[in-house]
RNA sequence: UGGGGUGUCGUCAAGCGGUAAGACACAGGUCUUUGGAACCUGGAUUCGGAGGUUCGAAUCCUCCCACCCCAGCCA
């Protein structure tokens, strides 16, 4: 089977980095970094920053960090480091021995705020947050000067060291770059620098009471693990101006270039840590692995392939169009993985009882059957058939339309791997007049699936054995919302969520090979859809499906359209 | 009514002054022991709008319009 050839990515970004290997602006040295703040799961979203920023590297013989932006105590947690670690990891990407934290640099952004008090390039303000503010200025009015604004060095240096040594409430004093309060662009009016902020962190513990802000942090720990290009999204374009200016400021050896690119949105989920973090804590989802989630968590339990998530973060390309991508070409990317690669199977979600009459009561036949249509190197296995089989209650219609043609009265279909059979008869339940069992014959003569009179067949539809069958549960996923951009409607995003984004079935009847796996390995149960052992929720005997995506279905699309 | 960005098919997205790639979606068709997969075909006379420069403009210039981001001691 041949792997699938995208043509090389090219965007802006990699333009941008070809010009300067060509000019030798870094030396012709290209390294990047991942740098997610430890408040959340990482989405869809962050996968694109990953494969752009680990892509990159690898492309151009460079190397990319991870890095947790752990700049702010409050929310940040060790649980959420490992999950980074896990779904990084997960989607095959490899930092080797450069994990490394904001929070191991806090001595030397401390060190590097001393040095620009010393060159009254800041200064400790006494505002409060309000009145901050309030001198802030608006959009289109100029900011007021800080009454503090000129403090001597030593002032600044002094009280500084009492903002570090723990002298001060929270919020009491902050230190400011100064820079110019009339400035169009508002974050250049004086941005706070450090705030004191009396919370536990993870990982220095009480060491330190106050913390670097993101725009004094991020700059100052790219440089100092020599990044060369700062790849983040859009939002922070505003910002570059303050990245620069600190950077000059301390006229640091290693200056990275900050390049901004359009943050991923898909349609029908939304992608805000915001957002995700209320899903999850108001209890709209059981988790942040929740398969429903959008997170990598998610995804993975549902079934998706790292794979198919980097091929998908390859195809939606890098810009700085603000844009939503199609639900379905992720799909798509799933399915075209899992279609290469996972093992076909039977399993009938709703059970419609049939009976072969002319098929002998105790006899069993076990049909060869392969794993993959295209693919031999699968295998095969043995699959029992009996005269008690159970078959899909779509797969059978009393008046069937026109143009459905699987098992109705009088007709014959093929049974998967197995012989023709026709329905001889039905029963009903006499009360609500629902056929609870189907009668069928069929013609020893196509064992091979053929009928060697040349006689064809118009469909062939999936079945398991009563008898031999094991129960399963399976989850149905659809779409997590109903519309495709729930944060541009109005109100609140929850009102939009899908009432149907999941549907349990538990009277599956799935063939018995599936009673033993252990592994979150997907199969497709054939004509239904691809489908991953959930390894939470599955139980000895009676294993756990979730759905990760449905075939595509032509027949649902036409009998669709006829219903309109 | 400041500043920073962005506008090319339903959704993404190439295009970098020489006459609109590709993908998904959609619509037809071939094939088929999955109404799957695979394969073939179809589609922007036009690039947010209006002017201008040019032999020639999605690409250059001018003006206009729309949308996104910024007034956290979040990132």
């Amino acid at each position: 089977m041949a792997q699938i050839q995208h043509s090389p990515p090219s965007d802006f970004i990699r333009e941008i980095i070809e010009d300067h290997s060509r000019t030798k602006r870094f030396k012709g040295r290209v390294a990047t970094r991942f740098p997610p703040e430890p408040n959340g799961y990482l989405h869809i979203g962050h996968a694109k920053s990953v494969c752009l920023n680990f892509g990159i590297a690898a492309q151009y013989g460079g190397a990319c960090n991870l890095r947790m932006d752990d700049t702010d105590p409050s929310g940040e947690t060790q649980e959420y480091v490992d999950s980074i670690i896990r779904d990084v990891k997960w989607l095959g990407f490899d930092w080797e021995d450069r994990l490394y934290y904001a929070s191991d640099y806090y001595e030397q952004l401390y060190q590097y705020a001393v040095q620009l008090i010393k060159e009254s390039k800041a200064y400790v303000c006494s505002l409060s947050a309000d009145e901050i503010r309030e001198h802030r200025g608006t959009l289109t009015e100029p900011g007021k000067e800080s009454p503090y604004r000129n403090r001597s060095v030593e002032e600044n240096l002094d009280l500084f060291k009492r903002m570090q040594a723990g002298e001060c409430e929270d919020g009491a004093l902050v230190l400011r770059a100064r820079i110019d309060m009339a400035s169009p662009n508002i974050v250049m009016r004086d941005p706070v620098l450090y705030r004191i902020k009396r919370t536990h962190h993870y990982r220095t513990g009480n060491q330190w009471c106050i913390y670097p802000m993101y725009d004094f942090a991020h700059c100052l720990s790219d440089s100092i693990e020599k990044i060369t290009h700062s790849i983040c999204t859009l939002e922070f374009e505003n910002n570059r101006p303050l990245y620069d200016w600190i950077l000059d400021g301390l006229k640091t050896e290693c200056h990275p270039q900050q390049i901004e690119f359009a943050r991923l949105n898909l349609s029908y989920t939304v992608l805000s840590k915001r957002r995700l973090i209320e899903l999850v804590r108001k209890g709209y989802v059981t988790g942040w692995d929740d398969p429903r989630m959008p997170t990598i968590a998610g995804m993975r339990r549902r079934g998706y392939t790292p794979e198919a998530i980097r091929s998908f973060c390859e195809r939606i390309g890098v810009a700085k169009n603000d844009s939503i991508i199609d639900m379905a070409l992720l799909e798509h990317c799933v399915r075209e993985d899992l279609n290469e690669k996972a093992p076909r199977v039977m399993a009938v979600l709703h059970p419609l009882r049939v009976v072969i009459d002319n098929y002998p009561e105790s006899r069993v036949e076990e049909f060869d059957s392969p794993y993959h249509p295209q693919n031999p190197i699968l295998g095969s296995r043995k699959v029992p058939f009996s005269r008690v089989l159970y078959i899909e209650q779509e797969d059978f219609m009393e008046n069937p339309p026109k143009k459905f043609y699987r098992l109705s009265p009088g007709r014959e279909v093929r049974l998967r791997y197995g012989y023709f059979i026709k329905c001889v008869g039905v029963v009903k339940d006499p009360k609500t007049g629902q056929v609870v069992e189907v009668h069928c014959t069929y013609d020893p003569e196509t064992r091979s699936g053929f009928a060697p009179d040349g006689r064809k067949v118009d469909a062939t539809i999936h079945w398991v054995s009563a008898e031999h069958s094991i129960s399963a549960e399976v989850r149905l996923y659809d779409r997590l919302f109903q519309v495709a951009n729930p944060m541009g409607e109005e109100g609140d995003f929850t009102k939009y969520l899908n009432p149907k984004s999941l549907e349990i079935l538990t009277t599956c009847r799935v063939e018995p090979g599936l009673a033993t796996i252990k592994s979150e390995d997907r199969f497709q149960f054939e004509r239904l859809g691809y489908f991953c052992l959930d390894l939470k929720d599955s139980i000895p005997g009676r294993p756990a499906f979730n759905r990760v995506v449905t075939l595509r279905d032509s027949w649902a699309k036409l009998a669709g359209q006829e219903k309109k």
